[in-house]
RNA sequence: UCCCCGGUGGCUCAAUGGUAGAGCGGGUGGCUGUUAACCACUAGGUUGGGGGUUCAAGUCCCUCCCGGGGAGCCA
């Protein structure tokens, strides 16, 4: 008999099908039993009478534990007893593999438990969902500048040096020579841009900073667009119709999933440009009057990005930074050349930082004394400074977070369970 | 690296310095509409390691290990 997902189940109603999967959960009351099972689309419940099955069947239903694989039989009808609106009246069952002791059990467990059984925590309707919207964000991504004609162009993952030079690298031994997993594909998206115009990276990023807080991971990853001809407003431009369309497909094609999240939605929908956009100085008079001892010149720290973007019910940028806190690639406002043209997006619902970009230094001999101010090996940046020797152009572009992003559309406290297998500085297991 | 919190049956937790317990999960039995089902019975423990104080330590002290989330830094 063909396999139906449960997905398609409610163009089945009235007819008997075959579901192959694993069994989430069981009750049972006298001669009647009741079996949960998921097929990794969703969730059907099969009600099994003692009268209706040879007894051998019925009896292997007893012996059925949590997780273990069966494929089942019967005829599918609308219930309203029954979670998901449809139900199954089983006829056949068989038992594919066993499952003695699963570990997650229907009950609470600790998040340490559940993390070091990563892999079967998957399985939970939760992290199911999760995975599910991360699923959607992605394809969400690639549609948006697919719609708008860029050219997905990845970054290497193995690379000679730091791109920013102060942020700690993973180093490997690459043939007897020291290599450093990729920070950022920002430079090599430089040189894209400069050949197609409009260039994407997305892939794997590593960070090997000691950070052990809910919105970090060693391993996390980042969405790079860069895009030549454009300066820092089209960014800021480019940035919010980005996260619009992410917000408004999760909304469109996961309800489901957002609902299983327990998500309030109403948070989300209001997500549409324009964002607010507040220079550096309108953000530090902002945190003058809300009362902080904010010193004018210094990053905005943790307590202070929750603190702005409080003050607003969508993501904030704030744009226009004071130069020495930001890195040596962002160009200089004309007008201020103490401020650099670098923008980051805060997210609302204290989710943090979840874009950071700028528009980049064209000028040949501008950036070539920024690397040299920031001590940085000059050797290293040599392919970097052609991309300002031949054809230099204004261009701009930005990173986005993406477990960041899918800890706020869910809601999730903790980006860790945004990504399959977290990585963290005390967790590389499972 | 620093600050704070934690480590007790498989899991989640309780236990004034004085007999280590409950709920869930497991097992057995019961129940014809269960929704984290319910009811009864039952098995299950070197309290993270080491040292110390004490008549007596899960509890107090020292130390180490492991983990958590916050700072810094970032996406």
């Amino acid at each position: 008999m063909k396999q139906t997902y449960i997905e398609d189940i409610a163009s089945h109603d009235g007819e008997a099908v075959e579901i192959r999967g694993w069994l989430y959960n069981a009750r049972s009351s006298g001669k009647l039993r009741f079996l949960l099972v998921r097929d990794g689309t969703g969730l059907i419940q099969a009600v099994a009478f003692k009268k209706d099955l040879p007894e051998e069947m019925f009896n292997l239903i007893d012996q059925l534990t949590q997780e273990c694989s069966i494929i089942v039989r019967g005829s599918i009808h609308a219930d309203q007893r029954a979670p998901g609106g449809y139900e199954m009246s089983l006829q056949y069952i068989e038992k594919v593999g066993g499952a003695v002791d699963y570990p997650i059990t229907p009950k609470e467990h600790g998040v340490n438990f559940l993390i070091d059984h990563r892999h079967l925590w998957l399985r939970s309707s939760k992290q199911h969902a999760a995975l599910r919207i991360r699923h959607e964000v992605v394809s969400a991504i690639r549609d948006f500048f697919n719609q708008r004609g860029f050219i997905n162009l990845d970054a290497p993952i193995f690379t000679p040096a730091a791109c920013e030079g102060t942020t700690t690298l993973f180093e490997v031994d690459y043939f007897n020579d020291k290599a450093y997993l990729t920070q950022s594909g920002q430079l090599y998206m430089e040189a894209g841009a400069m050949a197609f115009g409009k260039v994407y990276c997305f892939g794997p990023t590593f960070r090997a900073e000691k950070s052990k807080t809910r919105r970090h991971l060693t391993e996390f990853w980042m969405v790079e667009p860069e895009v030549a001809y454009m300066d820092l407003d089209g960014l800021m431009e480019l940035s919010e119709d980005f996260i619009s369309y992410i917000i408004e497909r999760a909304l469109e094609n996961r309800k489901e999933e957002l609902k299983t999240l327990e998500r309030d939605t109403s948070k989300l929908e209001n997500i549409k440009p324009p964002f607010p956009r507040i220079t550096y100085d309108e953000a530090h008079k902002l945190l003058i009057e809300k009362n902080f001892n904010f010193r004018y010149g210094d990053d905005l720290g943790a307590p202070e990005e929750s603190a702005i973007s409080e003050s607003f019910d969508k993501p904030v940028m704030i744009h226009r930074w004071p130069a020495e806190a930001k890195a040596f690639y962002m160009k200089r406002d004309e007008d201020r050349p103490e401020l650099a043209l670098g923008m980051d997006m805060i997210a609302p619902e204290d989710v943090g930082e979840i874009i950071g970009g700028s528009q980049r230094e064209d000028d040949y001999d501008i950036i070539l004394q920024r690397i040299k101010e920031h001590g940085l090996p000059l050797e290293a940046f040599d392919w970097y400074l052609d991309l300002r020797r031949y054809g230099s152009v204004p261009h701009s572009g930005f990173g986005l977070g993406l477990e960041r992003t899918i800890g706020w559309i869910c809601g999730t406290p903790h980006i860790r369970e945004t990504i399959p297998f977290p990585r963290m500085m005390y967790r590389i297991r499972p």
